[in-house]
DNA sequence: CGGACAACCTGGTTGC
DNA sequence: TGCAACCAGGTTGTCC
């Protein structure tokens, strides 16, 4: 479900309420959600640790605490974390709760169950296999048109894999890869070393100017996505092509087709990508 | 290197 | 209405 502005929304809405409170208990409704420690250390660790503060890396959501602590949670397709308060009704799948000393809760529910949450150190963060090998931050100076085109130099693989892999590029998924190819008029299945200079720079420029508008937007909410007050994005109004099939494209009015790749489904427009 | 595919899960939609 | 097939904002590992 989310990506990169789908978590940003999180964490600044999260950011709102939830520094300064104080995990006073932890419900552990299905151990199957908490990746490390195993569930009885996770718990003891995390109680009566403050919640400092609130950070993204890609789509991870980072959450400092004290006692040299950090909860770290990836969402991957379901997951939602949601600060509410107590007689709000439990949504179904909800795996965990953390109790905090002000009486509301901090929710984390899971349709699919794939997310999951570790606790770990500020500075093991750049050991665990997903966060220490994350790529650029997008919206970061880091990323320049010479980034993106050092990145791609020498690979045959196909742009839009390569918009996905998260050793590049952190936190770009399905909906804003197929979106900022469109805007940037690039065919998803071009091999990455074969761009000219111009066209680097207009996906680089693409990339970022689909990200910050998602952000603006708070995010797509095709399905299940919600905010850290349960609330839906709407970007879903904004998209071109992403799961659009058959529908015009708005630059060229051709239909926008879909095609499979790396096990993803791909809207792009025969028209204006060629 | 790179691509296809299965696995991890539940549930909504589509088509016969 | 019933039921099967297909589809889903992600990641990881295996196989070729």
């Amino acid at each position: 479900m989310p990506e990169l502005p789908e978590v940003e929304t999180i964490v600044k809405c999260l950011s709102a309420s939830l520094p300064g409170l104080t995990i006073e208990k932890v419900e552990v409704r299905n151990p199957q959600v908490i990746a490390a420690p195993a569930p009885g250390e996770f718990c003891r660790q995390a109680c009566g640790q403050k919640i400092l503060h609130i950070r993204r890396r890609g789509k991870y959501l980072l959450i400092y605490l004290s006692g040299d602590l950090v909860l770290a949670v990836h969402l991957r397709m379901t997951g939602r974390l949601v600060h509410t308060g107590p007689q709000e009704p439990l949504a179904r799948h909800t795996h965990l709760i953390f109790f905090l000393h002000d009486g509301t809760q901090l929710r984390y529910a899971d349709t699919r169950r794939f997310g999951r949450l570790w606790l770990l150190t500020p500075g093991s963060l750049s050991n665990h296999p997903g966060i220490g090998s994350l790529g650029v931050e997008p919206l970061s100076p880091q990323f320049t048109p010479a980034y993106l085109a050092g990145a791609l130099a020498g690979r045959r693989t196909r742009l839009k894999s390569l918009l996905l892999d998260q050793r590049v590029i952190a936190g770009l998924g399905n909906i804003y890869a197929d979106e900022a190819l469109h805007r940037a008029g690039l065919h998803p299945l071009r091999p990455a070393c074969t761009l000219s200079g111009e066209e680097v720079k207009a996906l680089h420029s693409a990339v970022r100017e689909v990200l910050r508008e998602g952000i603006a937007a708070r995010g797509t909410t095709v399905r299940d996505y919600a905010d850290g007050r349960g609330q839906p994005g709407t970007f879903q109004e904004k998209l071109r092509v992403y799961r659009r099939r058959e529908q015009p494209c708005p630059r060229c009015g051709k239909p926008v087709s879909r095609l499979i790749t790396g096990g993803r489904s791909t809207y792009f427009c025969p028209g204006c990508q060629k």
